[in-house]
DNA sequence: GTCTATACAGTGATAGAC
DNA sequence: GTCTATCACTGTATAGAC
Protein backbone atom coordinates (compact mmCIF):
# COMPACT_ATOMS: atom_id res chain seq x y z
CA UNK A 1 0.00 0.00 0.00
CA UNK A 2 2.36 2.15 0.75
CA UNK A 3 4.38 1.75 -2.33
CA UNK A 4 0.81 1.94 -4.56
CA UNK A 5 0.61 5.60 -2.86
CA UNK A 6 3.98 6.24 -4.12
CA UNK A 7 3.47 5.28 -7.31
CA UNK A 8 0.15 7.15 -7.75
CA UNK A 9 1.95 10.70 -6.22
CA UNK A 10 4.63 10.21 -8.61
CA UNK A 11 2.57 9.37 -11.94
CA UNK A 12 -0.72 10.62 -11.43
CA UNK A 13 -3.67 8.70 -11.84
CA UNK A 14 -3.63 8.78 -15.12
CA UNK A 15 0.04 8.11 -16.12
CA UNK A 16 -0.05 5.21 -13.07
CA UNK A 17 -0.08 1.93 -15.14
CA UNK A 18 -0.58 -1.17 -13.88
CA UNK A 19 2.31 -2.58 -15.61
CA UNK A 20 3.91 0.44 -13.39
CA UNK A 21 2.63 -1.13 -10.49
CA UNK A 22 3.37 -4.68 -10.79
CA UNK A 23 6.87 -3.66 -11.98
CA UNK A 24 7.63 -1.64 -8.69
CA UNK A 25 5.47 -3.38 -6.28
CA UNK A 26 6.83 -7.55 -7.53
CA UNK A 27 3.05 -8.21 -7.80
CA UNK A 28 1.75 -9.82 -11.14
CA UNK A 29 -1.66 -8.53 -12.46
CA UNK A 30 -3.91 -11.41 -10.93
CA UNK A 31 -2.77 -10.97 -7.53
CA UNK A 32 -3.61 -7.40 -8.04
CA UNK A 33 -6.71 -7.78 -9.48
CA UNK A 34 -7.37 -10.31 -6.53
CA UNK A 35 -7.18 -7.53 -4.10
CA UNK A 36 -8.64 -5.01 -6.17
CA UNK A 37 -11.28 -6.74 -7.69
CA UNK A 38 -12.17 -3.03 -9.40
CA UNK A 39 -9.03 -2.33 -11.06
CA UNK A 40 -6.73 0.61 -10.86
CA UNK A 41 -9.62 2.86 -9.50
CA UNK A 42 -10.37 0.18 -6.43
CA UNK A 43 -6.95 0.52 -5.74
CA UNK A 44 -6.55 4.65 -6.38
CA UNK A 45 -9.74 4.89 -3.76
CA UNK A 46 -7.72 2.47 -1.41
CA UNK A 47 -4.69 4.84 -1.19
CA UNK A 48 -6.97 7.92 -1.01
CA UNK A 49 -8.61 6.29 2.09
CA UNK A 50 -5.78 5.66 3.44
CA UNK A 51 -4.12 9.46 3.36
CA UNK A 52 -7.35 10.28 4.10
CA UNK A 53 -7.28 8.43 8.12
CA UNK A 54 -3.93 9.36 7.87
CA UNK A 55 -4.62 12.93 8.25
CA UNK A 56 -7.96 12.17 10.63
CA UNK A 57 -5.60 10.45 13.12
CA UNK A 58 -2.56 12.72 13.13
CA UNK A 59 -3.90 16.09 11.89
CA UNK A 60 -7.91 16.65 12.06
CA UNK A 61 -8.22 14.85 15.27
CA UNK A 62 -5.42 16.43 17.36
CA UNK A 63 -7.04 19.66 16.07
CA UNK A 64 -10.78 18.76 17.77
CA UNK A 65 -9.34 17.62 20.34
CA UNK A 66 -6.03 18.94 21.90
CA UNK A 67 -5.22 22.74 22.59
CA UNK A 68 -5.51 24.58 19.96
CA UNK A 69 -1.75 26.14 19.41
CA UNK A 70 -0.60 22.67 20.22
CA UNK A 71 -2.35 20.78 17.59
CA UNK A 72 -2.08 23.27 15.44
CA UNK A 73 2.06 23.20 16.21
CA UNK A 74 1.95 19.94 15.86
CA UNK A 75 -0.24 20.21 12.41
CA UNK A 76 2.64 22.48 11.10
CA UNK A 77 5.28 20.00 11.79
CA UNK A 78 2.90 16.90 10.78
CA UNK A 79 3.22 18.90 7.45
CA UNK A 80 6.68 19.28 6.81
CA UNK A 81 7.42 16.01 7.78
CA UNK A 82 4.65 14.32 5.64
CA UNK A 83 5.60 16.01 2.38
CA UNK A 84 8.80 16.35 3.01
CA UNK A 85 9.53 19.67 2.88
CA UNK A 86 7.75 19.85 -0.40
CA UNK A 87 9.64 16.50 -1.82
CA UNK A 88 6.25 15.02 -1.95
CA UNK A 89 3.04 16.35 -3.21
CA UNK A 90 -0.38 15.77 -2.12
CA UNK A 91 -2.33 13.28 -3.64
CA UNK A 92 -5.24 14.56 -3.53
CA UNK A 93 -4.82 18.39 -4.37
CA UNK A 94 -3.04 16.86 -7.23
CA UNK A 95 -6.44 14.66 -8.10
CA UNK A 96 -8.35 17.55 -7.36
CA UNK A 97 -6.81 19.65 -10.43
CA UNK A 98 -7.42 17.04 -13.57
CA UNK A 99 -10.25 15.19 -14.91
CA UNK A 100 -9.32 12.06 -12.11
CA UNK A 101 -11.32 14.79 -9.83
CA UNK A 102 -14.73 13.97 -10.98
CA UNK A 103 -13.31 10.37 -10.16
CA UNK A 104 -12.97 10.59 -6.56
CA UNK A 105 -15.32 13.82 -6.19
CA UNK A 106 -16.39 12.80 -2.29
CA UNK A 107 -12.83 12.11 -1.16
CA UNK A 108 -11.46 14.57 -2.26
CA UNK A 109 -13.87 17.21 -0.96
CA UNK A 110 -14.28 15.29 2.53
CA UNK A 111 -10.92 15.63 3.04
CA UNK A 112 -10.39 19.32 2.71
CA UNK A 113 -13.67 19.91 3.84
CA UNK A 114 -12.91 18.15 7.66
CA UNK A 115 -9.10 19.99 7.19
CA UNK A 116 -10.51 23.12 6.83
CA UNK A 117 -13.46 23.03 9.81
CA UNK A 118 -10.91 20.89 12.07
CA UNK A 119 -8.15 23.92 11.53
CA UNK A 120 -11.63 26.75 11.72
CA UNK A 121 -13.27 24.83 14.86
CA UNK A 122 -9.22 25.41 16.59
CA UNK A 123 -8.76 28.76 15.85
CA UNK A 124 -12.29 29.67 17.11
CA UNK A 125 -11.64 27.49 20.73
CA UNK A 126 -8.50 29.93 20.37
CA UNK A 127 -10.33 33.11 20.25
CA UNK A 128 -10.76 33.49 16.84
CA UNK A 129 -14.65 34.89 15.45
CA UNK A 130 -16.13 32.32 12.93
CA UNK A 131 -15.44 33.85 9.61
CA UNK A 132 -12.04 34.78 10.67
CA UNK A 133 -11.30 31.19 11.58
CA UNK A 134 -12.94 29.69 8.32
CA UNK A 135 -10.75 32.33 6.33
CA UNK A 136 -7.59 31.74 8.85
CA UNK A 137 -7.64 28.26 8.25
CA UNK A 138 -8.72 28.22 3.87
CA UNK A 139 -5.59 30.57 3.67
CA UNK A 140 -3.63 27.71 5.88
CA UNK A 141 -4.74 24.74 3.81
CA UNK A 142 -4.40 26.76 0.80
CA UNK A 143 -0.76 27.86 1.10
CA UNK A 144 0.25 24.37 2.24
CA UNK A 145 -1.25 23.08 -1.54
CA UNK A 146 0.33 25.83 -3.02
CA UNK A 147 3.61 25.66 -1.38
CA UNK A 148 3.69 21.89 -2.83
CA UNK A 149 2.79 23.45 -6.43
CA UNK A 150 5.40 26.06 -6.39
CA UNK A 151 8.49 23.80 -4.63
CA UNK A 152 8.19 21.39 -6.90
CA UNK A 153 7.62 23.91 -10.00
CA UNK A 154 10.95 25.59 -8.92
CA UNK A 155 12.42 22.67 -7.55
CA UNK A 156 13.55 24.16 -4.61
CA UNK A 157 12.09 22.95 -1.35
CA UNK A 158 13.11 25.87 1.08
CA UNK A 159 10.66 27.80 -1.21
CA UNK A 160 8.16 25.17 0.69
CA UNK A 161 9.91 24.90 4.26
CA UNK A 162 10.22 29.15 3.84
CA UNK A 163 6.22 29.01 2.91
CA UNK A 164 5.44 27.13 5.88
CA UNK A 165 7.63 28.68 8.21
CA UNK A 166 5.56 32.50 7.14
CA UNK A 167 2.37 30.78 7.72
CA UNK A 168 2.98 29.39 10.83
CA UNK A 169 4.20 32.63 12.18
CA UNK A 170 1.28 34.59 10.54
CA UNK A 171 -1.35 32.07 12.33
CA UNK A 172 -0.12 32.24 15.73
CA UNK A 173 -0.22 36.22 15.86
CA UNK A 174 -4.23 35.78 14.91
CA UNK A 175 -5.05 34.29 18.64
CA UNK B 1 -5.07 26.70 -30.06
CA UNK B 2 -7.60 27.76 -27.18
CA UNK B 3 -9.19 24.09 -27.53
CA UNK B 4 -5.82 22.71 -27.77
CA UNK B 5 -5.13 24.24 -24.29
CA UNK B 6 -8.66 23.70 -22.49
CA UNK B 7 -8.45 19.73 -23.21
CA UNK B 8 -5.17 19.64 -21.59
CA UNK B 9 -6.67 21.70 -18.91
CA UNK B 10 -9.68 19.39 -18.31
CA UNK B 11 -7.73 16.00 -18.63
CA UNK B 12 -3.85 16.89 -18.02
CA UNK B 13 -1.17 15.51 -19.99
CA UNK B 14 -1.43 11.96 -19.86
CA UNK B 15 -5.36 12.16 -19.51
CA UNK B 16 -5.46 13.62 -22.63
CA UNK B 17 -5.79 11.32 -25.76
CA UNK B 18 -4.97 12.11 -29.43
CA UNK B 19 -8.74 10.92 -29.74
CA UNK B 20 -10.22 13.77 -27.47
CA UNK B 21 -8.18 16.15 -29.18
CA UNK B 22 -9.66 15.12 -33.25
CA UNK B 23 -12.90 14.62 -31.74
CA UNK B 24 -13.22 17.98 -29.89
CA UNK B 25 -11.79 19.86 -32.74
CA UNK B 26 -13.04 18.40 -35.43
CA UNK B 27 -9.22 17.99 -36.69
CA UNK B 28 -8.06 14.44 -37.86
CA UNK B 29 -4.93 12.75 -36.58
CA UNK B 30 -3.13 13.77 -39.80
CA UNK B 31 -3.68 17.20 -40.12
CA UNK B 32 -2.56 17.15 -35.89
CA UNK B 33 0.69 15.45 -37.38
CA UNK B 34 0.84 18.05 -40.06
CA UNK B 35 1.38 20.93 -37.54
CA UNK B 36 2.78 19.01 -35.07
CA UNK B 37 5.14 16.61 -35.87
CA UNK B 38 6.39 16.08 -32.90
CA UNK B 39 2.36 14.88 -31.38
CA UNK B 40 1.38 15.18 -28.18
CA UNK B 41 4.38 15.85 -26.55
CA UNK B 42 4.61 19.19 -28.93
CA UNK B 43 1.32 20.17 -28.77
CA UNK B 44 1.54 20.60 -25.11
CA UNK B 45 4.50 22.68 -25.18
CA UNK B 46 3.09 25.06 -27.73
CA UNK B 47 0.27 24.97 -25.14
CA UNK B 48 2.43 25.98 -22.30
CA UNK B 49 4.36 28.71 -24.62
CA UNK B 50 1.12 30.05 -25.58
CA UNK B 51 0.23 30.45 -21.66
CA UNK B 52 3.25 31.85 -20.85
CA UNK B 53 3.02 34.26 -23.26
CA UNK B 54 -0.46 35.35 -22.08
CA UNK B 55 1.44 35.81 -18.73
CA UNK B 56 4.41 37.46 -19.83
CA UNK B 57 2.20 40.23 -21.78
CA UNK B 58 -0.56 40.51 -19.06
CA UNK B 59 1.38 40.31 -16.08
CA UNK B 60 4.83 40.20 -15.68
CA UNK B 61 5.71 42.78 -18.13
CA UNK B 62 3.41 45.37 -17.00
CA UNK B 63 4.58 44.19 -13.27
CA UNK B 64 8.43 45.04 -14.57
CA UNK B 65 7.07 48.16 -16.31
CA UNK B 66 3.97 49.96 -14.30
CA UNK B 67 3.79 51.79 -11.39
CA UNK B 68 3.70 48.65 -8.58
CA UNK B 69 0.66 49.33 -6.78
CA UNK B 70 -1.34 49.71 -10.35
CA UNK B 71 0.37 46.69 -12.26
CA UNK B 72 0.08 44.77 -8.93
CA UNK B 73 -3.96 45.49 -8.93
CA UNK B 74 -3.89 44.34 -12.63
CA UNK B 75 -2.40 41.49 -11.39
CA UNK B 76 -5.34 40.38 -9.12
CA UNK B 77 -7.53 41.20 -11.39
CA UNK B 78 -5.95 39.77 -14.32
CA UNK B 79 -5.43 36.54 -12.43
CA UNK B 80 -9.44 36.20 -10.95
CA UNK B 81 -10.44 36.85 -14.95
CA UNK B 82 -7.65 34.04 -16.45
CA UNK B 83 -9.02 31.26 -13.89
CA UNK B 84 -12.63 32.34 -14.14
CA UNK B 85 -12.48 32.41 -10.16
CA UNK B 86 -11.60 28.72 -9.51
CA UNK B 87 -13.30 27.73 -12.81
CA UNK B 88 -10.22 27.07 -14.79
CA UNK B 89 -7.29 25.14 -13.19
CA UNK B 90 -3.32 26.25 -14.04
CA UNK B 91 -1.96 24.27 -16.88
CA UNK B 92 1.32 25.16 -15.57
CA UNK B 93 1.03 24.13 -11.89
CA UNK B 94 -1.21 20.65 -12.27
CA UNK B 95 1.54 19.42 -14.98
CA UNK B 96 4.13 20.71 -11.45
CA UNK B 97 2.32 18.05 -9.78
CA UNK B 98 2.79 14.99 -11.75
CA UNK B 99 4.69 12.77 -13.86
CA UNK B 100 4.52 15.81 -16.48
CA UNK B 101 6.79 17.82 -14.73
CA UNK B 102 10.09 16.29 -15.81
CA UNK B 103 8.89 16.73 -19.57
CA UNK B 104 7.95 20.35 -19.28
CA UNK B 105 10.31 21.10 -16.12
CA UNK B 106 12.10 24.38 -18.06
CA UNK B 107 9.00 25.55 -18.94
CA UNK B 108 7.56 25.07 -15.41
CA UNK B 109 9.89 26.63 -13.71
CA UNK B 110 10.69 29.50 -15.90
CA UNK B 111 6.87 30.23 -15.79
CA UNK B 112 7.25 30.59 -11.78
CA UNK B 113 10.51 31.78 -11.76
CA UNK B 114 9.42 34.88 -14.01
CA UNK B 115 6.26 35.17 -12.06
CA UNK B 116 8.22 35.87 -8.28
CA UNK B 117 10.90 37.76 -9.83
CA UNK B 118 8.62 40.00 -11.58
CA UNK B 119 6.34 40.62 -8.69
CA UNK B 120 9.32 40.55 -5.91
CA UNK B 121 10.55 43.44 -8.54
CA UNK B 122 7.56 45.35 -8.25
CA UNK B 123 7.39 45.05 -4.40
CA UNK B 124 10.89 46.14 -3.98
CA UNK B 125 10.10 49.05 -6.11
CA UNK B 126 7.52 49.69 -4.06
CA UNK B 127 9.70 49.79 -1.24
CA UNK B 128 10.15 46.53 0.44
CA UNK B 129 13.59 44.78 0.98
CA UNK B 130 14.54 42.38 -1.12
CA UNK B 131 14.22 39.45 1.16
CA UNK B 132 10.77 40.97 2.38
CA UNK B 133 9.52 40.86 -0.82
CA UNK B 134 10.15 37.86 -1.94
CA UNK B 135 9.16 36.41 0.26
CA UNK B 136 5.81 38.25 -0.06
CA UNK B 137 6.20 37.67 -4.05
CA UNK B 138 6.39 33.72 -3.03
CA UNK B 139 3.42 33.96 -0.74
CA UNK B 140 0.94 35.54 -3.63
CA UNK B 141 2.03 33.04 -6.18
CA UNK B 142 1.96 29.98 -4.44
CA UNK B 143 -1.72 31.88 -2.61
CA UNK B 144 -3.20 31.84 -6.49
CA UNK B 145 -1.80 28.31 -6.92
CA UNK B 146 -3.50 26.64 -4.04
CA UNK B 147 -6.74 29.20 -4.06
CA UNK B 148 -7.23 26.94 -7.60
CA UNK B 149 -6.57 23.38 -5.72
CA UNK B 150 -8.88 23.92 -2.78
CA UNK B 151 -11.54 25.54 -4.66
CA UNK B 152 -11.95 22.77 -7.17
CA UNK B 153 -11.36 20.41 -4.10
CA UNK B 154 -14.45 21.73 -2.51
CA UNK B 155 -16.27 23.17 -5.82
CA UNK B 156 -16.86 26.81 -4.13
CA UNK B 157 -15.72 29.59 -6.37
CA UNK B 158 -16.13 31.85 -2.91
CA UNK B 159 -13.17 29.73 -1.79
CA UNK B 160 -10.91 31.35 -4.73
CA UNK B 161 -12.41 34.71 -4.68
CA UNK B 162 -12.18 35.22 -0.93
CA UNK B 163 -8.49 34.12 -1.09
CA UNK B 164 -7.59 36.25 -3.40
CA UNK B 165 -9.38 39.35 -2.31
CA UNK B 166 -7.75 38.31 1.23
CA UNK B 167 -4.05 38.61 -0.22
CA UNK B 168 -5.21 41.23 -2.36
CA UNK B 169 -5.67 43.11 0.81
CA UNK B 170 -2.80 41.89 2.68
CA UNK B 171 -0.45 42.38 0.24
CA UNK B 172 -1.03 46.04 -0.10
CA UNK B 173 -0.91 46.81 3.40
CA UNK B 174 2.94 46.07 3.24
CA UNK B 175 4.07 48.65 1.06
C1' DG C 1 -3.11 -16.60 -3.59
C1' DT C 2 0.01 -16.32 -7.23
C1' DC C 3 1.58 -16.58 -11.77
C1' DT C 4 1.38 -16.94 -17.08
C1' DA C 5 -1.61 -16.47 -21.05
C1' DT C 6 -4.19 -13.73 -23.41
C1' DA C 7 -8.36 -10.97 -24.79
C1' DC C 8 -9.64 -6.77 -26.70
C1' DA C 9 -10.05 -1.83 -26.71
C1' DG C 10 -7.56 2.11 -27.13
C1' DT C 11 -2.95 4.50 -27.48
C1' DG C 12 0.36 7.48 -30.20
C1' DA C 13 1.95 7.57 -34.65
C1' DT C 14 2.50 6.86 -39.93
C1' DA C 15 1.37 6.09 -44.92
C1' DG C 16 -0.79 7.25 -48.80
C1' DA C 17 -4.97 8.60 -51.52
C1' DC C 18 -7.14 12.71 -52.56
C1' DG D 1 -3.62 20.22 -45.98
C1' DT D 2 -6.94 16.86 -44.89
C1' DC D 3 -8.81 12.47 -44.44
C1' DT D 4 -9.01 7.22 -43.99
C1' DA D 5 -6.81 3.17 -43.02
C1' DT D 6 -3.75 0.98 -40.54
C1' DC D 7 0.49 0.20 -37.83
C1' DA D 8 2.85 -1.53 -33.58
C1' DC D 9 2.27 -1.18 -29.01
C1' DT D 10 0.38 -0.64 -24.40
C1' DG D 11 -3.71 -0.14 -21.64
C1' DT D 12 -7.01 -2.57 -18.43
C1' DA D 13 -8.91 -6.69 -17.40
C1' DT D 14 -9.82 -11.82 -17.33
C1' DA D 15 -9.16 -16.95 -17.43
C1' DG D 16 -7.13 -20.83 -15.94
C1' DA D 17 -3.06 -23.66 -14.46
C1' DC D 18 -0.61 -24.36 -10.40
Amino acid sequence: MPLLAEIFRELGYEGTTLSQITERTGIGKGSLYHFFPGGKEEMAAAVLEEVDRWFEDFIYEPLRRDEPAVAIAAMWRGVDDYFRSGGRICLVGAFALDGTRERFSEAINGYFRRWVEALAGALVRGGLKQDAARAEAEAAVLGIQGALVLSRALDDHDVFRRAITGMQTRLKATF
